[in-house]
DNA sequence: CATCGAGCTGAACAAATGAATAGTATCCCG
DNA sequence: CGGGATACTATTCATTTGTTCAGCTCGATG
């Protein structure tokens, strides 16, 4: 009776949509059990009523809001794959867990920065996923799930294309990969900190990316290319 | 008047050690704000009104859980450099900030595991510390930006070393560092659940440096040298 | 037009929580 | 020994929080 039993996105159009928005942002912002309905109530200009009326309860609009989050991520992550498979015509699966592994535009796989730059400046949505993939929920473990899986892809398809070594345990790789790209979305803000630039801004990604892909490229020892001499 | 105007340390044996350590435990377990003063009460086997007797407010207690976490931090560090500084003669200074840049045992400059070998097995430390890391208490600034400094100091012990190259940009390639380092503390629970093992037990660390190492050492294209052929 | 139902409000309630208070026991030091 | 401080308990209070309920508004519909 609270929402449409098939699917909540047609309806998603009125108050019901601002107070989830406004409820995401707040979640984001403090995480879930730091946000009171009354908050959520204040920055969606309703009553506290309003939203257990259309949620039926503070957990219950948290999973309304995770099921959004990860909508909206499987939907940026089609953008994705829809826009690396321009270039090279390949079997891109439908977003529903399966994935080709054809994109890595970077060269190094990295996800998170490829997402950031297909949301809004300004969107809750990276701060929500990383506390799902910081806290235990099961949204948390099914998002990181669907990353290892990715990365494992990624991974192999440069394997495959000769662009990687599989190395002598490929999963452990593959996770280690991963982390590493997670970990700039983790420690954003203490980076930020201590760099001076956000990591995940548009110089910030490219400061990052250029010792990321020196690294992987040619290891710790390799020395950093000034403007020409590519050959060691 | 509630604990002795000069230090903490040596008047923490009886009760108050225990509500501290308690409190120290559920912390690490459930997140500060998740606890309450009865459930320490419980832990701890006191009533709740000794709780806020001992440490004023849960804040307070809070705040007294974060400076034991940190000397315990800095007694362990100070112990890793000791134990390093026996190979080899060096100015190794107090756990006062400053650190000497001459561990790195394990070649990659791996922090979180080095300490992890220094903690009983099953200590809340590294649980609390990954909290401290990852909520915005200036605790875990201070432990940011200390294990930053760290970071940076290893770095370029390793470039004087010919170990490694400073890079491109040194900051923000000891940044990187230190951030794949912390990812596997921060991840740690996850990445167990896709990849059967836990990453900072004894076996998990050495699965992953071996990746680690391959990778830092040649990069990813590096074919993993099975048992033999060390020359590519 | 009447009525049904959905969106919505404001007040009220029960449970939980941090904190304060009064009082008791226990230990330590002169 | 004795007195004062300290460790400790049991009770109580004020506030917050999630939730419920009765009722209002208003558009659609038969």
């Amino acid at each position: 009776m609270y929402s449409s039993p098939t699917n909540e996105t047609p309806d998603d159009r009125t108050g019901r949509a601002i107070i989830r928005d406004e409820a995401l942002r707040l979640f984001a912002e403090q995480g879930a059990d730091a946000v009171t309905i009354r908050q959520i109530a204040a920055a969606a200009a309703v009553s506290p009523g309003l939203v257990v009326h259309h949620f039926g309860s503070k957990d219950a609009l948290r999973s309304a809001v995770d099921r959004h989050v990860l909508d909206t991520f499987d939907r940026v992550l089609a953008e994705l794959t829809d826009a690396a498979a321009e270039a090279a015509t390949s079997t891109t699966a439908s977003a529903d867990g399966s994935v080709s592994a054809d994109r890595d535009p970077a060269g190094t796989g990295s996800m998170a920065e490829a997402m950031l730059a297909h949301l809004p400046p300004a969107s809750p949505i990276p701060a929500y996923l990383r506390r799902l993939l910081l806290d235990g929920s099961d949204a948390g473990t099914e998002l990181f799930g669907r990353l290892y899986e990715m990365a494992r892809a990624t991974l192999a398809a440069m394997v495959a294309a000769g662009a990687a070594s599989p190395g002598r345990d490929p999963a452990t790789r593959a996770a280690f990969l991963m982390a590493n790209d997670l970990a700039v979305l983790l420690l954003r803000d203490r980076l930020a900190g201590v760099l001076g630039f956000d990591p995940l801004s548009k110089e910030g990604m490219s400061r990052w990316a250029t010792e990321v892909v020196a690294i992987y490229g040619g290891g710790l020892r390799e020395r950093a290319a000034t403007s020409e001499e590519n050959r060691p």
